[in-house]
DNA sequence: GTGAAAGCGCTAACAA
DNA sequence: TTGTTAGCGCTTTCAC
């Protein structure tokens, strides 16, 4: 890097380093002719700052982690989106990080990050994620922490999150309007906080409806290996269910798979909803109802409180906030 | 921040900064005994070294920028997830950067990269790019940059592409095959260097079946515009084609709207055949042809070669890299 | 084998 | 209004 550095600047101009230094940041005791000529050079040469230099002696980076299982999803890849939105806007810049659903990696990227990498993380947990140690020890070296979607409920932090609990409900309740009695419940992983909650709204609806809740009914897919097929068409040909409730849409997609494989009918044999933000969910065979969760909204939403966070902008955040998914109702369940 | 610095570690140990550095760099020089010692002490306090200040001493960042249009696009997701998979393996950090299709801010996140905050750079122009003044302003700065997919041949660089003039050509064949003679083409952007190889492609098919090329068959939607489905369903109805060959997914995807719109059968009235890296291709309706990027082999190579570069391991670097697509012939082209 | 000291490029307290 | 100086935390040359 040959940079143009404050240094170079300074000599040609005849002043000192911190003057040009102010007058590029623009500081109100500056002349304003001097302000007018180093700003003037500093644009003809292309004048770019050493960020790392600056970063080092105020020890804020500008810069954020985000934290997700996995990039190629729609619902996380808009999140992304949806936090780059804002840190363009507010000059943040962004690591993005992939835990791949693997504790162990989301532990040696949480303990890269205390070097003072970053000034604040953003997180949605992996699945495989129990303890909360790493995170806890990002909080004792003072950066800031906010979670999302894959909260964990005992961390002191700023969450923000779907109302899981009741779209499920919502959606259980849909289907089972549609009458269906025996719905599978396809979870992603055992312990995440949107799991249980989908479950729990998937049981309320059943109570609602004074249908008894089957244990049996409620199966789990890890997101960390390769899905099987096999297990899946076992278990729906076993099972026969009149419907499927899927929590991620890589379980609805493969119960497409297996629906073609063995064919059974959508949705005149059995019906199929999930939580997705697939864009072309209304052009499947046939168009999938979805329960969307607004993922665009939630990455602007945890950018900003995060940068409040680090700025102190501390308006007293509240810790638990919940934005709202829509239900989409489509041929899948008619 | 508070973190452990080199120097406490080393009032600890009642040793100087140096040693310690050069303990943890696992320097031969130190003698093994204290070199434990130190390595100890350092875990059991969990030091991270502060990135900038190495940074800012090494002149290397060991940060790489990946600039493209659009994140959540299939595409270009999953290069990401290539390039996060080679950079987590070798050590570095990337930050994700969308041009949102708009050259200006493509020059405003260039000029932001030559302060030194990457030693390299990754870019897929948006379809607004015909300047390249700010990616040689990149190199005259010493940083490393690689051109993917979507390249500009005058650059003096590596670059990696698909064949897309090759799989253009297959993928009309196919069409031409099934009876089509009458094929609208549709490009996104202008100038993109993709769009014109895979006209070119398009081209030399109705050539090699002697069809006549007809301009009016061709026509560009701008990718930095929301997409018109008016505009496309004028034409469609217009010029009633009996085929459509999408240079992109969501064109393909507008084109699903409008038929199921107008009440066009697909594939009966009209076939469809689109670039793509839809995971449910096969489950459209009807389930959709497409001709599928590597994107992932892309995203490894790119940041293997980029790395290579910045690691001067330049064995020879072969400066055009071409990565071959594959057809997948489905129903919408039957 | 270990330590002292300089310096990467910048900011900011203090001086003038 | 401008300049001098110290120092952020690290690496590395040179000295011992």
């Amino acid at each position: 890097m040959n940079n143009i550095t404050l240094k170079q600047l300074a000599h040609q101009l005849g002043l000192s380093v911190s003057t040009v230094s102010r007058a590029l940041t623009d500081s109100y005791e500056i002349n304003i002719e001097t302000k007018k000529r180093v700003q003037k050079l500093a644009k003809e040469l292309n004048y770019q700052p050493n960020p790392f230099a600056s970063f080092l002696r105020k020890h804020k980076s500008k810069t954020i982690a985000l934290i997700i299982p996995e990039i190629s999803n729609n619902f996380f890849s808009l999140v992304i989106k949806g936090v780059e939105s804002i840190c363009q806007e507010k000059d943040y810049y962004v690591l993005i990080y992939e835990s791949h659903e693997n504790f162990a990696k989301e532990v040696r990227i949480t303990n890269h990050l205390i070097g003072g990498r970053v000034d604040g993380v953003l997180i949605s947990v992996s699945a495989e994620t129990q303890q909360t140690d790493h995170l806890k020890t990002l909080i004792e070296r003072k950066i800031n922490l906010v979670m999302f979607d894959r909260v964990i409920e005992d961390m002191n932090v700023v969450k923000v999150a779907s109302n899981d609990f009741e779209s499920s409900l919502e959606a259980t309740e849909h289907l089972i309007k549609r009458g269906c009695k025996k719905i599978l419940f396809l979870k992603a992983g055992e312990n995440l906080s949107t799991m249980q909650n989908r479950l729990k709204g998937y049981q309320a609806a059943l109570k609602k409806y004074n249908i008894d809740f089957n244990d049996s009914l409620v199966r789990t897919f890890n997101p960390s290996e390769e899905l099987n097929l096999n297990e899946l068409e076992d278990i729906i040909q076993n099972i026969k269910p009149d419907a499927i409730f899927c929590t991620v849409e890589n379980l609805a997609i493969a119960c497409y798979d297996v629906c073609q494989k063995v064919n059974i009918k959508i949705p005149d044999e059995i019906k199929i909803i999930t939580f997705s933000n697939l864009k072309v969910a209304r052009h499947l065979n046939p168009s999938l109802s979805t329960i969307s969760q607004p993922a665009f909204e939630i990455g602007q939403t945890i950018a900003n409180l995060l940068i409040d966070q680090i700025e102190e902008k501390e308006t007293e955040q509240m810790k638990d906030i919940t934005i709202s998914s829509t239900l989409i109702k489509r041929d899948s369940t008619k």
